[in-house]
DNA sequence: CATGAATGAGTCTTCATTCAT
DNA sequence: TATGAATGAAGACTCATTCAT
């Protein structure tokens, strides 16, 4: 009848978009178990039918957040940090996407490593995607070593990138808490630990970005 | 008439004990919110009024979880690395305390580190623990640079000290998963990154511990 | 198919005063404390998470049925004593409503009378239900008094007034007691101590309504 | 063994006494269900089996102190109203005992008539006193009368009775609530209500107690 | 006599989830 | 499609009351 904006009736993939966007808001600052169903619902301006209509229960719902944010997160990285780049310019870029993403999406973030960790049924989820990383990061290391024709045994270079990550996650926990850091620096501090470690760091040794 | 242990009427210092076992435990397994009251009781052995009455509400009860295991971990640290040591056997020795704490209360750490950063109430009293942590790290760094006549900015120094704090966590949480690692190897793969660095470690140098 | 009345998904409105229905007869017969929200929510046809949604805790359930059996009888008694009437031609009007009133709701006196005096929470919105009522007695007594050019201190006034309250609900508390009692009669009664008191009653003097 | 003072091992009606004064004053203060016997045995600085030992339950140990103090307040008015005295006389005497005891011991009255009138199990034993009292006053009515050769129908005279002493209880828990309002002018107050009419009193007649 | 230790039972309150319109 | 109405189930917390020492 009338060509007037209608604010309802908007096709499927949008409102499941607005909804995501509130669940991760609302899980973000009240934590998985704290949220309620209601106030994603109200968050998202929609009734609360609505959402389990197209996102299924909370878990789902849940899940459904991870993914998203995951994925976003997983492909900002892959696309930064080219294979034929040298060892340490590939973790720079992928530590500056990295951080570049946290900073951009600090809500995400926060429901991706901190909510999801301590909740039993999402703890397998999470891990997956970090062993992901890990891999991704382990190959990395991987690929410089062959270059040079050496070796590691795969759970020694293992363990470092899980270390590496994890660094990083906690960084990226304070960087998520500190509003006014800038991603780019805290990822240059990163490469800084990662790269060199404490001995040359203390001997005055740092490592810069080369053109950026 | 026995002197078999008798398993009711213990004094409160017993029950206490009892009730932080098993408060640690479950929630640990289930996490902060999902932990009832009831299983921790029935987990200790005792009724819930018992729980109220000697250890406060749900969220004082986490917080007397929080501090009991902190506190361990804390002092299993301090008592382990002495300040007159050269920076790189302090902060093995640390790693060492550390994993070997990790590896013996594998519930505590949960607790203190998964469950407690995600939950609103009890996000202030962990980053609390880890500043310290941080700045003792922090310190040992100052130190060594010191005694070189060299001097990083305090932030700088903060940053690198959180990151190696980070990537310890996120080992110990590695360990924890996984039952039949053995932590003092964990302990000197995590010494190998921080100190050296991933480029010294990819060109074949690495650290072993020097005595024992 | 059927208009026999359905009585599943109703109006909010209709459930609100269908609770409240209940409330006050739950509230009345138990007492607040002893009144349970199960007995309450099933007395009123409806699960308790519906008692929870419309009218909010237990306390602003009891403030919610204060209110509206406040407000009926205020309003009940406001509409009878006209201020052109002389003096105690208004009270015995007065008189007539409160105690019709008490006579047509006796689980509303009780609710506001015997069970809001001496839970603290309430204490407060019920002395203020009788100070409004008091005044509205005293600004009586106080307009007979200067349309013969006479006056007394307001404390005093306000005694009496207050006396003269407390005795109309001593005798509504008896009212509601007594199911057979005739609330016409009763007020009748309550007049004859409040304008002529003890003493010419004693003497044989009594004052009847003068019409109807 | 010692002579020392102990403030143990009291004689077993002593420790009665103090248990009723502490659960008075927190029945009163708090309200029969709000009311624990932890906080009654603490404040009789006492262990909660002993108050069991000694009072019984908790409904018990309410009808103790309802009864202590009820048997108080008739005692006192008994005393005062003499019957050989003319009924104006008896009825100022008995007021002005009546309204010295509210005002010496605020808490009791408190527990009497606010507490013990909403709560189901008392509610009979609180009326049973309350009769008492109204017949009192009505066979004071009734006995004035007859010396005049007059008589009044028992109900009648009963309900005069009600609403004088259900003015006097209004008064005083006025003036339970303010600590610093005079006992004696309260009762003046109430005398010249009962004994004199709104009536009377609009027309400028007062009563004034002869001598004291 | 006196008490710290202990609990069964019950209440308020919330929330994920679904129906009927 | 969209939603107000509705609830089963569960969890935190309290308290009168009683043992065992």
């Amino acid at each position: 009848m009338s060509s007037a904006p209608s604010f309802k009736r908007l096709p499927r993939a949008v409102r499941e978009q607005q909804m995501l966007d509130a669940a991760v808001k609302v899980f973000s600052r009240r934590g998985y178990h704290a949220a309620s169903m209601d106030e994603i619902a109200e968050d998202a301006g929609i009734s609360k039918p609505m959402v389990y209509a197209y996102l299924g229960t909370k878990e789902e719902l849940f899940v459904a957040c991870l993914q998203r944010e995951g994925t976003r997160m997983t492909e900002a990285i892959a696309g930064a940090a080219a294979p034929e780049l040298p060892a340490d310019e590939r973790l720079w870029r992928g530590l500056r996407a990295f951080f570049g993403f946290v900073g951009a999406h600090r809500d995400g973030w926060a429901v991706l490593y901190r909510q999801a960790r301590g909740e039993q049924p999402f703890a397998g989820e999470l891990a997956a995607m970090r062993a992901r990383l890990v891999e991704v990061v382990a190959g990395m290391l991987d690929h410089a070593l062959r270059a040079e024709g050496r070796e590691i045994a795969g759970t020694e270079l293992e363990v470092v990138a899980y270390a590496l990550v994890g660094a990083s996650e906690s960084l990226a926990d304070w960087l998520a808490d500190h509003p006014e850091a800038d991603p780019e620096r805290t990822a240059t501090r990163m490469m800084n630990v990662a790269w060199l470690g404490a001995d040359q760091l203390l001997n005055g040794v740092t490592w810069h970005p080369s053109a950026g």
